[in-house]
RNA sequence: GCUGGGGUAGCUCAAUCGGCAGAGCAGCUGACUUGUAAUCAGCAGGUUGUGGGUUCGAGUCCCAUCCCCAGCUCCA
């Protein structure tokens, strides 16, 4: 006899031997049947496990995210079963869900092609269609080893001498297949309903590349057919979204063969990018930030002793002036600290919030090159505040009151926050990185913060704050980051004279905001699909005079408006309305004013709006208050 | 950097087995004077990424190299 709580908080007994499937069966069948597992005392476990003698028992859907991890690890299991099947030399490695999906690696001689991919996806619906079930089995250590190697798998004979002896080694078959697998799993293969396989990409056994490039298989799957449906149609909309296309679409920036990595930004970019600088200028005016602007090129002496020449030089490029060693800076810091030298400081000057719109090079390797979000050279929105130890927490909970105002309140972005610390290759001794981590702990929990902590993670000179940004297809991108420095100011020999009239050692935060402008941009522009906000677009009205005799009108009301400021063309180009309305559209214009006998007559203008549609006729005075209104609430839509 | 795929007109793409490099859009010229997502006609546009090689003949086959894409590793 058992005692069991279940899911609604009832208790039950169960006799000796009973699993959790016959606790599942006394809930309503139309809900049995979306239950894929269970968490048994809080641990997840398939629905064929025993029960102990006292469990509380939670059921798992496709809805938690631990149901779904077990769904898209047991279509992982079915994809390598086909594989095994369509290719009997296959050795497999391993074949996790990931935070979408599943993948599985298999090392073949041969490389997948597309047409693979298909065949391996009919036998993967053969295996489904069986219905076979999923058992788990667990092995003695020495017998799963000698089972693996005889059947050849390498690389799991590798992972079983790996486990920690503690760990009981468990196996789970389906049909002839069989895996080394903690699970847990899906009852049988059956209740995968919905599956893809994505793309095959090359990867390295244990992510690192001294060792064999595998072949990996990407899928996804579904409980719903509509549900794949849905998401494949995400992944069609993420691909319109693409800002390397809209970039080259809308003229906003390019890439050349002479420059790879390092963008170059044209007209329309460049106002997107300078609209974004002036708000970022006038939010840190407010904020008692200066602003200042350090040299590119500086001595290769001067990053030796910040530290860089031994933690970041493989990314750093180097040059020779007059026979002087130079480096290109990758960071900021080294230039904000020579401006801080550059005088005696009074505590009374403290905190010295000192910011740089900074242009840094980094050597990225070529492979991880991507638009905007992953460059060469890029623009930090840097800042770095100069402080007593007893004003940090004031000052990072300023920061994150600002990065606020710009993903939340600016953009209506949701962002989350974590926290990295230490890692391996770093300077300074313990104690202060502890110090420095607990600061920003606490001022993360005086604000109320979740928080993931990612160990080792942080920069060289000190742990960090990231901020993650989520866009509108839920995909999450690390822009703004708070780092905590102590070390600087010691390399450095940083002081202020204290009340006390003795030389004391500031604290030195470095932050970003936006993180680099070029990502920034680039998540703006996906997440807008383009159609920037009236007060971001590169063009905000297109005048539409409907033929030549309405072009004198339409000049008028094009000189009034651009003499505003607003940013506004005048299409006087021989074409239909339709045509010219097409363009506008397609160009993501905000406004476009239509203009025939009407109204010239009656002295108005067609307001038409990219996605509100026609908006009546006003006069062009009306329009250009409305549009500065829409402008100065930085309204969204 | 590594593995795989790719590079043809400004853009999107075609070109059969190695046999005359082609279309739509954009551009230019002209006609049409237009009412809310593409008017018609004509013209022009190319060292097929670059450099070698094989061949009577190469966009197509081979070698090298550059760049792009997907992924791995790394990061703002």
């Amino acid at each position: 006899m058992g005692k069991v709580i279940l899911p609604d908080g009832e208790e039950k007994e169960f006799p000796e031997g009973a699993t959790v499937k016959d606790v599942l069966a006394l809930i309503p069948p139309e809900r049995q049947k979306r239950v894929l597992a269970a968490k048994v005392n809080g641990v997840p476990v398939d629905l064929n496990a025993p029960l102990p003698s006292e469990a509380k028992v939670e059921f798992l859907t496709f809805a938690d995210s631990e149901g779904r991890e077990i769904y898209w690890h047991s279509t992982a299991h079915i994809l390598a079963q086909a594989v095994k099947r369509l290719y009997p030399e296959a050795k497999l490695a391993i074949g996790p869900p990931t935070a979408s999906g599943f993948y599985y690696d298999f090392d073949v001689p041969n490389p997948f092609s597309p047409e693979d991919l298909e065949r391996i996806e009919a036998e993967m619906r053969r295996i489904i269609e069986a219905d076979l079930p999923i058992v788990r089995e667990e092995m003695a250590r020495e017998e799963a080893r000698r089972f693996f190697a005889s059947r050849g798998e390498v690389y799991k004979v590798e992972l079983i001498d790996e486990l920690p002896p503690e760990v009981p080694i468990t196996i789970y078959r389906q049909g002839e297949f069989v895996d080394l697998c903690r699970g847990p799993h899906l009852p049988s293969t059956g209740y995968v309903k919905a599956f893809k396989l994505l793309s095959v990409a090359g990867a390295y056994w244990r992510g690192d590349e001294r060792n064999k490039m595998l072949q990996r298989i990407y899928g996804i799957s579904f409980p719903e057919t509509e549900e794949l449906e849905e998401y494949l149609r995400r992944l069609e909309e993420a691909r319109r979204r693409d800002h390397r296309r809209l970039g080259q679409e809308l003229d906003l920036f390019s890439f050349q063969e002479e420059g790879p990595g390092f963008p170059f930004f044209h007209p329309k970019g460049m106002i997107v990018r300078n609209e974004l600088e002036a708000l970022w200028r006038r939010e840190h005016y407010r904020r008692g930030y200066q602003e200042i602007r350090t040299p590119i090129l500086l001595k290769r002496t001067l990053w030796e002793r910040s530290g860089h020449w031994d933690h970041y030089k493989e990314n750093m490029y180097f040059l020779e002036i007059d026979g002087q060693p130079y480096a290109i800076k990758p960071m900021n810091c080294p230039g904000a600290i020579l401006v801080y030298q550059q005088r005696v400081h009074s505590y009374r000057e403290l905190p010295l919030r000192l910011a740089e719109m900074g242009l840094v090079h980094r050597h990225e390797l070529s492979g991880v090159l991507h638009g905007l979000m992953r460059v060469r050279s890029f623009t930090q929105d840097d800042a770095h505040i100069f402080c007593r130890e007893d004003q940090v927490k004031e000052e990072i909970l300023g920061i994150i009151d600002l990065v606020d105002y710009f993903y939340r309140q600016v953009f209506g972005f949701p962002y989350h926050v974590e926290l990295s610390t230490r890692p391996e290759k770093s300077m300074g001794d313990d104690h202060i990185w502890e110090l420095a981590t607990s600061a920003l702990k606490e001022a993360l929990e005086e604000r109320g913060f979740a928080y993931k902590v990612n160990e080792g993670e942080g920069a060289f000179y000190g742990p960090k704050i990231d901020f993650h940004l989520e866009d509108c297809l839920g995909r999450t991108w690390q822009c703004g980051t708070i780092q905590l420095d102590f070390l600087m100011p010691e390399k450095f020999d940083l002081f202020y004279i204290g009340e006390d009239g003795q030389r004391h050692r500031p604290v030195m935060l470095h932050r970003v905001i936006f993180g680099s402008l070029e990502r920034f941009m680039a998540i703006l522009i996906e997440h807008f699909a383009g159609a920037f906000p009236l007060w971001l677009a590169p063009v905000q009205v297109r005048i539409l005079p409907i033929a030549d005799r309405h072009h004198a009108y339409a000049r008028q009301v094009y000189d009034l408006l651009s003499r505003e400021d607003l940013r506004v063309e005048l299409d006087t180009r021989n074409e239909k309305v339709s045509y010219k309305v097409r363009e506008a559209q397609v160009q993501k214009i905000p406004y476009m004013l239509v203009i025939g006998d009407k109204e010239v007559n009656s002295g108005t203008v067609a307001v038409r709006h990219r996605s509100r549609g026609d908006l009546g006729a006003m006069t062009p005075e009306a329009f250009l208050e409305k549009a500065r209104e829409e402008i100065k609430a930085l309204a969204l839509e």
